[in-house]
DNA sequence: TTCTCATACCTCGCCCTGCGAGGTATAGTC
DNA sequence: GACTATACCTCGCAGGGCGAGGTATGAGAA
């Protein structure tokens, strides 16, 4: 099966994660915290949500993982794969799109 | 139970059915085409979660409906309450609010 | 007549995904 | 020894999006 896509709903714990690991390598605990301060509290994905997608994302070769042992305790670090990052680059044009529709429809004055 | 709010994941086709029938009374078939055509295809829901949506609405007091012959056809007006105009400000609120936030992450040059 | 298309409504059931709750372990501090 | 912060994990529910399928009418074509 070739990639489903968010159909509506938006994936936006997917497409950020992603955009966060499209630029530089971080282990879950750090995407939480960037998170939450990036967005100024507004998306904060809870550890149920961003474990599970991580995994995900994982195994669909969207990410690739090393882990790293840091002053004894075990950090697991993600990166986005080449195909993480097209797949970034469609996700992205589907959120502009669906995005600018609801604003043109929250803005939408009857006449 | 006191008005679940969706957390992150979108609930867009609530916000937008309130948003359009907050505005003009309308029927089922009409909100469709007014949806695709607004938001230029981006979003359309499917009638199997349009006319779910608007009952589940009605059911919770959002939304109230009157039936209506046209041309021997029935057609459905529906139309925000007070209560749901009430929710829509919130919901547009918290819409804008995780909007936002996407934005800022999309939009983040690593330094 | 019959077929097909547009209008107009509806439901069933899958499946995915978000999410809370709970669980483990280490390092440092009080 | 207790508590906090760091750091990972899983289970299982709930809810909602969505496709597929179903019914009925009116208008126009074949």
């Amino acid at each position: 099966m070739p990639e489903r896509e968010p159909t509506l709903m938006s994936g936006v714990p997917e497409l950020v994660l992603l955009r966060l690991l499209a630029q530089r390598e971080m282990y879950g605990y750090d995407i939480a915290r960037a998170l939450k301060l990036l967005s100024d509290e507004a998306l904060s994905l809870g550890e149920g949500v961003l474990y599970p997608a991580l995994h995900a994302l994982e195994a669909r070769g969207l990410l690739r993982s090393r882990p790293r042992q840091v002053e004894g305790r075990t950090r697991i670090y993600y990166q986005a794969t080449p195909k993480g990052c097209r797949r970034l680059a469609r996700l992205t044009a589907n959120w502009r799109r669906m995005s600018d529709g609801v604003e043109r429809i929250l803005g939408a004055h009857h006449d």
